[in-house]
DNA sequence: CGGAGCTTTGATCTTCCTCAAAAACTGTGG
DNA sequence: CCACAGTTTTTGAGGAAGATCAAAGCTCCG
């Protein structure tokens, strides 16, 4: 079950007063997030087809977005908060492969099927795109494509640096180098590298560490007495000192 | 220190017979692994434009390929032999992100500089490209840029699957799912699924999975012990029941 | 106010790591 | 072809980080 069951997701061009808003004329141009995603390197004439191809959905917290092993139909840009991928073993041991912030795009790695699943966290907002519709745009736009390629090569990145993470570092290392991690995409999206935003549970970030939720409670419990961390209000944390966050995630 | 230190590599080019050897007349489109490698979207005549731009390298074991935070002026598609990435931390732990064989290309994710560091398992042969002279390539044949962006998203999903393996898995899981990945990837090369060559050391083995050498020792004692593989001649390991490792490697 | 779910804390257990030494293998020179 | 020095692999004993099992606190909502 995807985005598209029923009731568990609003289309906002079905919104009553969508017409009444001078926004929903050229959506994409006027993009809140559109220098953070990947559409940034399109011209406006580009954009209005972008805008032919486009639906903008909003889902709760929790909802499945696309399940791996299903035909890949839909590609997504994630336009506003957060979403969580993840792979699954026969017997319910899970882990999840990235966290996707406004900007961030979903679907990269496909081939006709889906090679992951992938939930929200919070209340989230994305736009969809029909792959053929998008594949369709990026062979008749050369930069589209290049943009493409340097997205693959960024996430590929990421995914290295998580290897390291997964194979080699300690609990303590895991969680400070999560935390870093958060800050400085929060700052590449234009936000304060503290305090940072972690909406998701004890659980998911164990499944996305390789950590059980105990163990990330215990190493919250030790990073707040010795005040490395100071967790505030509204899921909000703040890092004491980057510098020393920085040294505690490489293990030095 | 990369393969252009002197004593460390041979250059195919700088051979005292290269004239006398028709293949050198179209190096490229004479290649035994074109079809394994990225370059099997280019015609005739883009593969001259290719030979333009390559060097043939060959080196030996454990010869350092690329380093780790160093300009990344090279690029390179294997053609022969193993290739280890890996990244390390301060204090020498190390993870090794992924094995490269002949066909694979090494560069994908780069940036102006290296994001890990790159050195061959045994005797290993290269294709050499300054990155600039390939990068004007690939912008302007759109098929090279279409086959880099499948070439990352491939490595995207591996590496999704790595990371399933280093969170989540148990040290024999871990190991079945290595030694069925190896095959798989045997096979996709045209050689059999079983026996398969194994040309790296316990310690490379452990550093890809997260585990130390003993405990891949003693995995793979487990794994003689239960008749799941068997060791032979020169690196070679028999998988006795590819179905059974399946289920090993899931954890059924 | 009450209940479901999430987080924290505690006690115990297991897997894998560490340290150590023996065994097997590799390549080299005599 | 063999001896031997260096390296890699295997095996063993003991220890530690993190997992598991269990229960108590919190928080968020209806």
């Amino acid at each position: 079950m995807g985005i598209t069951a029923a009731g568990k997701t609003r289309i906002y061009n079905d919104s009553p007063n969508a017409h009444e808003n001078v926004e929903y004329e050229n959506p994409c141009a006027n993009c809140s997030v559109r220098d953070l995603s990947f559409c940034n390197c399109l011209n406006n004439q580009e954009l209005e087809e972008l805008d032919a191809i486009v639906t903008h959905l909003e889902v709760p917290a929790r909802a499945p977005i696309i399940d791996e092993k299903e035909p890949a139909e839909f590609l997504f840009n994630v336009t506003g908060g957060a979403v969580k991928l993840y792979k699954l073993l026969a017997d319910g041991r899970r882990q999840i492969t990235g966290f996707l912030f406004a900007g961030d795009f979903l679907g990269i790695a496909m081939k006709d099927n889906y090679v992951y699943s992938a939930e929200s966290v919070n209340k989230t907002t994305l736009c969809r795109f029909r792959r053929t519709d998008l594949e369709e745009m990026v062979d008749n736009h050369a930069k589209l494509s290049k943009q493409m390629l340097n997205m693959a090569s960024n996430e590929l990145e990421m995914a290295q640096e998580q290897m390291l993470l997964l194979g080699r570092k300690t609990a303590k290392e895991k969680l400070c180098s999560f935390l870093l991690t958060l800050s400085k995409r929060a700052e590449k999206r234009g936000e304060a590298a503290t305090p940072i935003y972690v909406p998701m549970s004890r659980a998911d970030i164990g499944d996305y560490l390789g950590l059980t939720t105990e163990t990330v409670s215990r190493t919250f419990t030790n990073l707040k007495r010795d005040r490395v961390i100071r967790l505030q209000e509204g899921s909000m944390i703040h890092l004491n000192d980057l510098e020393e966050l920085e040294d505690h995630a490489e293990g030095l």
